[in-house]
DNA sequence: CCAGTCGCTAACCTACCGGTCAATGAGCAC
DNA sequence: GTGCTCATTGACCGGTAGGTTAGCGACTGG
């Protein structure tokens, strides 16, 4: 069996590097490619000439071209992760929603292209194996499960309405967010105001209504 | 020149409506391949196989696969149009809110299919020819532009908060349909609650404090 | 009845696709 | 040096893609 199976945690000889590197030049030009033009606008020869390397190659590091479909895909889904649970305990609740929905915006405004990609993708259907799929999912339900939690918490605390359920709220939050998404994403050279825009009212909704009987009024954040 | 340019409009002999035949059951066979598997992954054999035709009839019709493409894009878009003008004034701004919202949700569930292939194709650039997307999006603002209409009318009348414009809210709303939009597209055998819930929180969004300083409690819609 | 066009097809063409393979150079162990 | 494995390549293969062409039967106009 030719192709290494797992790469040693540090390289043995210069070869391994060597190897190594242009695994990785194949994978950047498969990144790119793929994500431009697609699985099936794509070719093996492309990539090959893109990595500046012989097709054939390529067909050692990855025994086919799903194969490195996969390692493309995989790839571009390494900075999809969420890094919230530090320092929110001190924020109270309305600033964590920020906080929150700006780091979404923010992954997304870094990540746009691949995000881009990879919705298509996920619209297109059938070209992604379902684990991959699975993953985004997860996150996808992660965050939802990280704006559910600060939702209940602000009803604890009587901060927002306690009408709907946090799940519901969430789930329309997001949707919101995602909504505003793909009117960015087809906004090409766009600006964020739009999507700014939303997480301003997003954060009003939530909190319109603090105390329905409590006579305090609740000191609004300027 | 072999292929009949434009159609006249009423078939002046029987071998041409056999043409327009042929050419229809291209077309419908291209919208089920091109809508199922998308353009690259759809080969003109496929096509002719599915309309039962010859290949070389298919290329008799349509120039090159491009048009072939063009022409099954157009007849997508043929449902995508509002008819919302008439029977409008009888009702108030809530109930007409509640319409548009739901002539979205209806369209979305008939045209799933054509919609999330439309909608990935966008999302992968490059194959939508300019034309049909500002299309796309000329029907997209017009849509908007009737939200804007309900807010501007229901502020007028001051059944709802001031204190946003009628653009952001109505932009606001869009982008939240479509992100629930996007929501649905993924559950593949899913239901439409998702759908209604985002419906019913939009308009509680939007009718949520009609008079910010008249004393008169408005009656809420059961 | 004959010429011409229309609708249509079988067979063909070229280019390129994903993928294979034999060969070869470079580093390493002995 | 002599092997040995690893990394890499150019040449090649069968299959299929989009597209072309020569021609055939069925209508149509004169």
């Amino acid at each position: 069996m030719h192709p290494p199976e797992y790469m040693t945690p540090e390289p043995r000889s210069i070869s391994l590097e060597k190897s190594q590197d242009s695994r990785d030049g194949i994978l950047k030009a498969g990144i790119g490619l793929f994500a431009r033009r697609g699985f099936h606008e794509t070719s093996m020869s492309e990539v090959a000439r893109e990595a500046k390397v012989s097709k054939a190659l390529i067909f050692w590091h990855f025994k086919t071209k799903e194969e490195l479909f996969l390692a493309v895909l995989n790839r571009l889904l390494e900075p999809y992760f969420i890094d919230f649970a530090e320092e929110v305990g001190i924020l109270d609740e309305r600033a964590q929603l920020r906080k929150l929905v700006q780091s979404y915006l923010l992954f997304i405004r870094d990540n746009a292209a691949s995000v881009r990609f990879f919705l298509g993708q996920l619209l297109h259907g059938e070209k992604v194996p379902e684990e991959l799929a699975t993953q985004v999912m997860k996150l996808y339900d992660a965050y939802r499960e990280l704006m559910i939690g600060i939702v209940r918490r602000a009803q604890d605390k009587n901060l927002c309405s306690r009408d709907i359920a946090p799940e519901a709220a969430a789930g329309f939050m997001v949707s919101a967010l995602n909504g505003s998404l793909i009117g960015f994403l087809f906004t090409t050279g766009g600006t964020t105001d739009e999507l700014d825009r939303a997480v301003t009212m997003l954060e009003e909704w939530l909190f319109r209504d603090p105390a329905p009987r409590s006579a305090e009024g609740g000191k609004a954040v300027a």
